[in-house]
RNA sequence: GCCGGGAUGGCGAAAUUGGCAGACGCAGCGGACUUAAAAUCCGCAGGGCCCAGAAGGCCUGUGGGGGUUCGAUUCCCCCUCCCGGCACCA
């Protein structure tokens, strides 16, 4: 055995220690507990001359526990937020609790146990969770909305929508989720469920409730998402499509013969006015208005209505509106095309519904798909008013295939208008509509007014009285906060648990003195979540919702630097905030328009292929990572599996792997720490032997990387990879440090710089091998560590060279090498020249740095 | 139907400006250490073919087809499939 002679100097695996393992549990409660001790550790700045940070995690709800959605969506922000605060940022990273809402109300039935009781409870435990997993939050900015210092203010601004006339009640057609026995907003029902209950089908109701006037900023909230560019596109789609703008016109028709009750016009709202005189029927709603003074006296024509009714609503809750074969009824009834005088037929059919527009149409048959199909079923006229533009003005214009609905059309046998262009008529009918009387040019919006209204208990009570004498009063701003009482008899059924407790509803008008009920329907918890952001940043204030000046420190004129969350909230929350930032601006509160400069939507937590469920039995705890592998390696892991943006499969093998890596790093800094060394704080010298040299270049190298993936993409996951790429140089040159090759400060400067890329990541370990390196100062407050690209450059590089594209041969050239050197080697290099020989070379290329490529012929 | 995002080894993924495809990790295989196992450390590893075998060599490969280019995971055109949003939207 030959190599014996070298085990000498060499160190075998054996003589390592190998036996020192990373007890993550005894590390990480240690230092849970010092940062428990140090309230002031994780607080922001009130006045800094350091650069302000906001960086947010959406508020949880406190169900219970955390789940691993919440671990992943945390350690990115606060892997975020140390970085920004070793990159010498004032940084504003609080955290607080959503906790009105109903499963509050769901676990005091089932488990006979109050609201609050459940919820400050949930709180405590999930607190403590986020404790153990070392979040850094500035916990003296807390914020819970069920408490009264909070939802005071919800209050407060709902007095200020009121006397804005941004507030208003009124009775509609409203959803109703039967099973959380309330209604849902617009935002709230997906696919004609509710989104809580995906089981459970939304019914219709009519009911008088309190609504606010989002869509007074629809077409701000839909232009500012221009200002947008740090939010993904995707979330400014969903919302471009959920505001739904449409430009069009509005058009009068008067009905023909008797007035009825429900007016004498049918108002049609169409995107193409420019085909009307195609218009061969108007088709109403089911649901119009008009169809009941239709219907009154003839009850086949009720019947047949129904039927389309209950057609639409079984359409609806299946999901497939637009698969339904279209049905119409006749009412032999006639209303008048304005621009013609022409009569037409009005029919009612299960294809218009009544939330879009008007709830009635003219029906262009020859101009619209849907229109075609419909007459084609009934055999109703079709009439060609657009052409093509032919490209040729030579050429005869063919008849187009119907229905053709290009926009781009010219007009024929349409009176005046023909021979306009499409867009040109549309814009001078509706002028002559306007000026005639008989219609104008209108925008109209899919986003409706928010309905805030909750028959439930425990939310924000609605500041409202009702007095016989003076009707609707508001609550005088000097009585808030209108408490929401305790010991309320919760049931799911028998509307608003606060109806039922006369000490609450029975109260005096402040107008009158005379008697006055409260209203008892409790504010939607997605007002809580509309502007919480801005407590944060002055959290105990009881005179205001906040210190506008403060607000306008943290917010600047562009909002949050970075909000991060699930894609879930991309219309409610997001859309809600957005809103109540420019009603708040409008009061004079604010100089920003909108609250989030930047949104980062982080993947689902995933395991098996599907989304983490009790009722799948793939939940993954994060009590019991932490327990088994330590907050660390769950942090990690949840930063390493994927890119942020993409779904991460959960893998337990996965997180094994991250807390072997975790338990290299201390071994190595366990063998290599030597902060007695007398050679230990000394600079490190500027010739370095070139093992020395390998570490130094690597170190700078994953500086570099770490730096730019971290802010520049966000691929925390490369972050991780390249230093574990590190800790592989670091481990591969044990031997040299065993063999004294490696100066002793290089060794400390390495080990600082990994404690350092290791902070934002793995906060636990890092402040321990500061420890270990004889490090005093505050790891957070230790600035980002600087890339020298002088110490990052290579000496020699490895440059491959094809031959016609192909891979051929490799040369090793100096890293200065002149592009003569590097050819010269290359065409020299024995592969390279088997590949080209008896074949002239066309041409050479040399990307510095990069590659070669010779390209022959023949 | 419209809009947005995807598709790369057995798996999670990487490739930043068009320049060595598969870094890093998991699982796997081999070795060291151990009485043994665990742990640890070192190494191998896209697929196929040639070669007894190794060394080595050849071919092929980023959902499919075409194009631009000396060179394409990357740019352009067409198509398939998957995920998400909106939708008889007038």
């Amino acid at each position: 055995m030959p190599e014996e002679e070298n085990s000498k100097t060499t160190v075998t695996p054996a003589e390592r220690p190998n036996d020192e393992r990373y007890d993550a549990h005894r590390v990480e409660t240690k230092w849970a507990e010092r940062w428990q001790q140090d309230a002031a550790l994780y607080a922001a700045e009130a006045e800094s001359s350091r650069q302000k940070y906001y960086v947010l995690e959406m508020l949880p709800y406190p169900s219970g526990a955390l789940h691993m959605g919440h671990v992943r969506n945390y350690s990115i922000g606060d892997a975020l937020a140390r970085y920004m605060w070793m990159n010498g940022y004032n940084v504003l990273h609080p955290m607080g609790w959503d906790s009105f809402g109903l499963p509050a109300e769901n676990a005091a039935i089932s488990n006979n146990t109050p609201p609050r009781e459940w919820t400050l409870r949930n709180i405590a435990n999930m607190k403590a969770q986020m404790k153990r997993l070392g979040f850094a939050y500035d916990w003296s900015r807390e914020v819970t909305t069920c408490f009264p210092e909070y939802y005071r203010w919800n209050q407060w601004f709902f007095l200020k929508l009121y006397e804005q006339g941004l507030a208003y009640r009124k009775k509609s057609r409203v959803n109703w989720c039967p099973k959380c026995c309330t209604v849902l907003a617009n935002e709230q029902v997906v696919d004609g469920r509710c989104w809580r209950h995906e089981d459970t089908i939304v019914e219709q109701r009519e009911l008088e409730q309190w609504f606010l006037r989002i869509t007074k900023y629809a077409d701000e909230l839909l232009r500012d998402l221009e200002k947008l560019g740090g939010w993904p596109e995707k979330v400014r789609t969903m919302q471009r499509n959920w505001i739904g703008r449409s430009d069009g016109t509005l058009v009068d028709f008067k009905l023909d013969g008797a007035v009825v009750p429900g007016g004498s016009t049918i108002s049609v709202f169409t995107t193409r006015v420019d085909t009307i005189f195609g218009a061969t029927s108007v088709q109403l709603a089911p649901e119009h208005p008009l169809v009941a003074d239709f219907t009154r006296y003839n009850q086949p024509l009720g019947a047949a209505v129904q039927q389309l009714i209950a057609e639409q609503r079984k359409a609806k809750e299946a999901g497939d509106i637009g698969l339904v074969e279209k049905h119409g009824v006749n009412t032999h009834r006639y209303a008048i095309n304005p621009y013609n005088g022409e009569k037409l037929p009005i029919w009612i059919a299960n294809y218009i519904v009544m939330d879009y527009g008007t709830g009635a149409i003219m029906s262009v048959p020859a101009h619209d798909e849907r229109d075609y199909e419909f007459a084609k079923k009934y055999k109703l006229e079709i009439r060609l008013v657009i052409l093509p533009i032919a490209n040729d003005p030579e050429e005869t214009v063919a008849e187009p295939a119907l229905p053709f609905t290009a926009h781009d059309g010219v007009l024929i046998n349409s009176g005046p208008y023909s021979g306009l262009t499409s867009a040109d008529a549309i814009r001078k009918m509706s002028a002559d509509a306007e000026e005639k009387g008989f219609g104008k040019a209108t925008v109209t919006y899919r986003l409706k007014d928010w309905g805030i209204s909750r028959q439930r208990y425990w939310g924000t009570p609605i500041p409202m009285l009702y007095c016989e004498k003076d009707g609707i009063v508001p609550v005088p701003e000097k009585d808030l906060p209108v408490i929401l009482p305790d010991n309320v008899g919760i049931t799911l059924t028998g509307g608003s648990p606060l109806g039922r407790v006369p000490e609450f509803v029975n109260t005096t008008c402040p107008k009158c003195g005379g008697p006055a009920r409260r209203e008892t329907d409790t504010m939607d918890t997605f007002v809580d979540s509309s502007w919480y952001f801005y407590r944060y940043c002055d959290a105990h204030n009881d005179h205001a919702p906040f210190d506008s000046k403060t607000a306008q420190y943290w917010f600047g004129e562009r909002g949050i630097d970075q909000y991060i969350g699930g894609v879930e909230h991309a219309i409610l929350h997001l859309i809600y905030s957005r809103f109540w930032t420019k009603f708040m601006r409008d009061l004079g509160m604010l100089t920003n328009d909108e609250p989030v400069e930047r949104l980062f939507t982080q993947g689902m937590v995933i395991k098996d292929g599907a989304k983490m469920s009790k009722s799948l039995g793939n939940v993954v705890s994060p009590d019991e990572m932490v327990a088994r592998y330590g907050a660390d390696a769950a942090r990690l892991y949840s930063l390493f599996a994927a890119p942020p943006d993409r779904d991460l499969d959960w893998q337990d093998s996965g997180i094994e792997g991250i807390q072997r890596f975790l338990g290299r790093v201390y071994r190595f800094v366990m063998r290599n720490a030597r902060p007695d060394h007398p050679g230990w704080r000394k600079p490190v010298p500027d010739d370095l032997p070139a093992p020395a040299r390998a570490i130094q270049r690597k170190l700078h190298q994953t500086i570099k990387r770490v730096s730019d993936d971290f802010l520049g993409r966000w691929h925390f996951n490369t972050c991780v990879s390249a230093v574990m790429e590190l800790v592989n140089v670091l481990y591969a040159s044990e031997d040299s440090i065993a063999q004294e090759a490696i100066p002793v400060p290089l060794l400390r400067d390495a080990q600082r710089n990994l404690a350092l890329l290791l902070a934002p990541f793995a906060p636990y370990l890092a402040h321990e091998l500061w420890e270990m390196l004889g490090e005093t100062s505050s790891l957070l407050k230790t600035p980002w560590p600087k890339f020298d690209p002088e110490l990052a450059k290579e000496e020699e590089i490895v440059i491959p060279v094809q031959v016609n594209g192909k891979l051929r041969g490799r040369v090793t050239v100096p890293a200065d090498a002149s592009e003569q050197f590097v050819l010269e080697q290359a065409l020299a290099d024995e592969k390279v020249q088997a590949a080209i020989a008896g074949k002239r070379i066309v041409k050479k290329i040399y990307v510095p740095g990069k590659m070669v490529n010779i390209v022959t012929s023949g």
